[in-house]
DNA sequence: TATTGTTATACTCTATAACTATA
DNA sequence: TATAGTTATAGAGTATAACAATA
């Protein structure tokens, strides 16, 4: 009986994986938690390492450049910088032009824990989409990449704050 | 200097952007947000309708088993469908097979609430693959229900319990 | 006056353990 | 004894507000 007589559209009844959202945050949590498993023995994670990906890709950002990027907030990036200081992996030190700012960079020790934990992160995704071949998972990066770089068609402009 | 004179591959410099990773979150995330903005004047979330839509597909399931295809914990669906059950979308009433399980079912006003939720649901994903074209939309489909169909070939079997 | 990093706080989602009632 | 639902509790991750130092 539904919509019965109204002009609304009827509703395509949909199994829950056939939802894009469900698609995509399941194969997000399936990877990372794979990911999670194989960076263990390392003692670090794939958070982390998406942080130090960061940091090492251009040394000496800033913290909030750091979490604009990671798309986290700046209140959650000081918790996780602190630990990877802690552990030393990483170091802040005030940047001389603007000492408000904390530049980040990878200890020696932080470099070479990065590019351990980056080969374990490459073959989990060899791994994860092994099966559907890497001609199809060429394609699947670039789709969402093209998904994620063109701001959603519907979305209202940027702010322009006064 | 990475990996200088050591039988360690070099590790490719990858932005943070070519990490399926950090693709498949921060692509969930948008669209995650792109629904609830526009499921808020119905006031409802993403996260409700894809409980909804289990109930929905085949009512009569018992709140274990709407858990288990949504993959969140059977602890977490007491909270989640309380909420639900006190705006009286949802109804729950003790299997009369075996009385431990609660049966979920849709009321009249959650049906309804559903279809008005499920349409708009649709609207927001074409919105946001309609950049690629609805080719590549429907590859991305297919091609994430084959990753999560498929089990992890190196994941380990599923444990047997003594 | 605005910005960076920081702290404190709260809220959500999740995970574990223990309890109850049924089987 | 095993299972379904529940409760209590703790842990992440995130978000907001306020503060100090600096610009």
């Amino acid at each position: 009986m539904s919509s019965a007589g109204s002009s609304t559209p009827p509703v395509p009844a949909r199994a829950h994986d056939q939802v894009l959202g469900y698609l995509l945050k399941h194969a997000y949590l399936e990877l990372e938690e794979q990911t999670d498993a194989a960076l263990e023995p390392l003692g670090t994670t794939a958070r982390d390492l998406g942080a130090l990906r960061v940091v090492a890709a251009a040394a000496g950002r800033s913290q909030q450049e750091v979490a604009a990027v990671l798309g986290v907030d700046r209140t959650s990036m000081v918790a996780l910088l602190d630990r990877l200081e802690r552990k030393a992996i990483i170091a802040r030190r005030p940047s001389t032009q603007d000492r408000r700012r904390n530049v980040v960079e990878l200890t020696p020790a932080g470099r070479e824990l990065f590019e351990q934990a980056e080969r374990i992160c490459l073959q989990v995704e060899e791994e994860f989409t092994r099966s559907i071949g890497s001609r199809r998972a060429g394609e699947l990066r670039r789709t969402l990449q093209s998904l994620l770089t063109v701001p959603a068609a519907g979305a209202a402009a940027p702010e322009q704050l006064p």
